[in-house]
DNA sequence: TGACCTGTTGCAAGCGCTTGCGGTGGCGGT
DNA sequence: ACCGCCACCGCAAGCGCTTGCAACAGGTCA
């Protein structure tokens, strides 16, 4: 066992409150009792028990982190940001995982946070009003990630906005006929949550600025994997019109739509163009075009804002833009390639302009 | 702020130690007063502040998971496993990120952990003595993952014995020069760790039992990501006799190393095979052979041997075996192909055996 | 020289639980 | 009818800190 603040004050020749206030840098200890006291502390290797002060302040200086799955790149990414940001200004990190529609009832369902944490950062979930009253009158401080709510201090993308640049990019290299492919909320645990449908509000906002008619066979959902970007791709494939295009909502649901082309035998982008959400750490692998939205930043934002809560000063509500990195997944599209003139050493039969 | 137990005994109209032994389900309270006890607390919302009865009974209910980085899959998997199991069970996760030296030497510099969590799952960390010691005396029950200490419960995976496997499985198919592509513990923060030490001897291994030479220069260390992936396969392609095949010991480093295969116009598996190790989520992605070593499951082992320990039940050293996953990037090499007159689609030049 | 600060320290009352122990009452056995 | 036992319950003493308040110095100012 460890010692306590009596063996410290005993050892410093002073009172427990003495040392309290000295290894707490609170005015009232003249500096030389300090250094005597902190040296005791430290010869001792004492630290406070954190359950009891606890007890007696009140404050925990932990904070939570809530996120619908870990094993994904971007929490991952988003979380190890954050907690560092949060350690080094001196707070324990507990983590949540409300993987499923029952563990996000549980977890709001009772007071689960009272006396664990000073405040939670909640990421890619949108809490309900109620959510977040309760939350508070658990004296929680809240910041969000990835959502956003009045009042409450926040950090996002402006995913309506990248949605409309995807889109844009792809039609200014002129393709007419693209596809949207998003995150299908199955299960109600709002895996998909706000920022994708963003993403399809922004790209059709694009097609019908650019004068391009609606057409729903075009968007299609699923769950934001491989495998869910590998079935919204093999539906396009079989429509009666195929796009020659297609802005995907998430990079991993784009790793899947360019494995299912790869399979089709489709050249990507001599066929088909794909531009991907997240600039996934694997992407330049797969050398996928992408919008980026600097994830890591998010992290720390967040936890920043959160600090700023539990300050008590005024918490912002961030927004992000995304950007453009392109790389080999996007190009003209085939028809236009064609027209130009362009040669086209495909797989393709007819070679206008050749002798 | 919420209800004390003093207002759910006023309710109930019992005491307060009543309240507490009904509430936790302790014997010596009868099943009428309990009953009427539960009641009263679900009505007042009630839920017992954590910070009173850590400091009452000494205990936290937490526990701690020590992770090399975040951002990985790999972490990021074995994480969510374990935590979940670990809040099944009713314990809070508190979450460690070691990323750098300075702040593994801070982290195992003081009685850190002391108070916080009655117990830690190290994870791809190889903690000396002294830390464990130190783990130890502040009442630490700990689990190592990938990782072993003697009398220390620990899940692993039989690396060398993997290595092996799969550099037979190389061999097997006809390759002779088989490179090994390992992960290089360049700051000493050990990122790297035992393990891949491991899949490195199994690789000797197997090339010596099966009466090849060694041959350093086949070996290339870099750091465990696509970029040191990517460079380590740099490095070979530059020697005076090219491998045919590479063992690469994560599945990351392997992305990269396909990636510059491509670049340079090697097709794999026709002039390269890869395999790789992990069977990492996204390696279905681009059809990398891979030894799969059931993530999931090591994580869950991890939490239920650390419950063992807080139990008092002697902790298991469970060692798991991996498993081949055949995909794409294996074959057998190209010489081995034309002799044997394998019609060969590629970009290959001569035809034998063609009319 | 005495009243009055000001800066430093200690006292003691909590914070909200847990738990050893002692005190009930009801019951069966003799 | 008495005794002893047992099941159930309450008392009160902590657990190891924090903090308002009082106490005590050693000045300063009149």
């Amino acid at each position: 066992m460890t010692a306590s603040v009596e063996s410290v004050a005993e050892m410093a020749g002073v009172s427990v409150s003495t040392v309290s206030r000295a290894l707490r840098d609170i005015p009232g200890v003249s500096s030389a009792t300090r250094k005597r006291v902190q040296e005791a502390a430290r010869e001792l290797g004492y630290s406070a028990s954190p359950a009891a002060s606890r007890l007696a302040t009140g404050r925990t200086r932990a904070v939570g982190i809530v996120v619908p799955v870990l094993a994904k790149w971007f929490f991952g990414k988003v979380i190890g940001e954050a907690a560092q940001t949060l350690r080094e200004a001196g707070f324990d990190v507990l983590l949540f995982e409300l993987a499923t529609l029952a563990q996000r009832e549980r977890f709001f369902g009772g007071a689960h946070l009272h006396g664990r944490t000073d405040g939670v950062i909640i990421i890619a979930l949108q809490p309900t009003g109620d959510e977040l009253e309760l939350l508070a009158s658990q004296g929680q401080a809240v910041a969000l990630l990835g959502a956003e709510a009045p009042g409450i201090g926040s950090v996002s993308v402006d995913n309506a906005g990248a949605g409309q640049a995807a889109v844009r990019h792809l039609l200014n290299l002129g393709h007419e006929r693209i596809a949207f492919i998003g995150i299908r909320d199955d299960d109600g645990s709002n895996l998909g949550g706000v920022p994708p449908l963003q993403r399809l509000m922004g790209y059709r906002e694009a097609l019908s600025t650019a004068g391009l008619p609606q057409d729903v066979t075009l968007e299609q959902f699923d769950e934001n994997s491989v495998a869910g970007g590998a079935l919204a791709m093999s539906r396009l494939l079989v429509s009666e019109h195929v796009p020659t295009a297609a802005f995907v909502a998430s990079d991993e649901m784009a790793f899947g739509v360019l494995k299912v082309l790869r399979k089709a035998g489709l050249d990507v982008p001599r066929d088909f163009s794909v531009l991907g959400f997240d600039n996934h750490e694997l992407g330049d692998v797969v050398d996928l075009t992408t919008m980026d939205h600097e994830v890591a930043e998010q992290g720390r934002d967040a936890a920043r804002i959160l600090l700023d809560v539990l300050d008590g000063r005024s918490p912002a509500a961030i927004v992000r833009p995304a950007r453009l990195v392109v790389r080999e997944t996007t190009a003209p599209p085939r028809a236009l390639r064609l027209a130009a003139g362009t040669p086209d050493s495909s797989h393709s039969a007819g070679h206008p302009g050749t002798p």
